[in-house]
DNA sequence: TAGGCCATCTGGTCCT
DNA sequence: AGGACCAGATGGCCTA
């Protein structure tokens, strides 16, 4: 699932990933990629422990995992959700050029850096060349900034 | 085809 | 006990 998708409703979302726990021999994960599916895990909850074992004499079961899978699933949905959010707040050019979750990290960090230079030095034409910084006691300038040769 | 990126599953740990 | 969070493993998709 792309970054992107992550913009469909939450209570699309959740309706899908429901529908998918309440399918007990349902299809796979909703991208149609990653490991073990759903309905794989289903067989898993009544199978044996790994290796084959067995506990004296009883079949040990997993408890079924739909229900964490479908969680875990949501909780990331909701990282996406937010890194979509921090992504719309950065300035790329083009606006809806792709970004990977790195790039946005990286991005917004320097993007921040870019903002307090500008409030700092009081002007928005490269600020970061005209602005020091303390950093453990030592006076530094932001070598090079995305966001000021933007402007430039 | 290799490498980057991603979604998903899973088990462990911590918290309420 | 159940949920949230996290990291590792795995496999699919895409691009150079």
């Amino acid at each position: 699932m792309a970054i992107s998708s992550a913009s469909s409703s939450l209570s699309n979302y959740l309706m899908a990933v429901f529908a998918q726990d309440s399918n007990s021999s349902g299809s796979a994960s909703a991208s149609g990629s990653g490991a073990a599916a759903d309905s794989e895990d289903s067989q898993i909850g009544q199978e044996a422990l790994p290796g084959g074992q067995e506990n004296q004499g009883h079949h040990r079961r997993r408890p079924p995992r739909q229900k964490i899978n479908a969680r875990e699933r949501y909780r990331t949905f909701n990282v996406n959700s937010a890194y979509e959010a921090l992504r719309n707040l950065i300035p790329t050019e083009p606006m809806n050029r792709k970004l990977s979750k790195i790039e946005i990290i990286r991005l917004a960090s320097s993007y921040i850096t870019h903002l307090s230079s500008t409030l700092e030095t009081g002007t928005e034409c490269q600020p970061c060349l005209l602005h020091k910084y303390e950093s453990e006691g030592i006076t530094r300038r932001i070598s090079i900034c995305t966001f000021c040769l933007k402007t430039k």
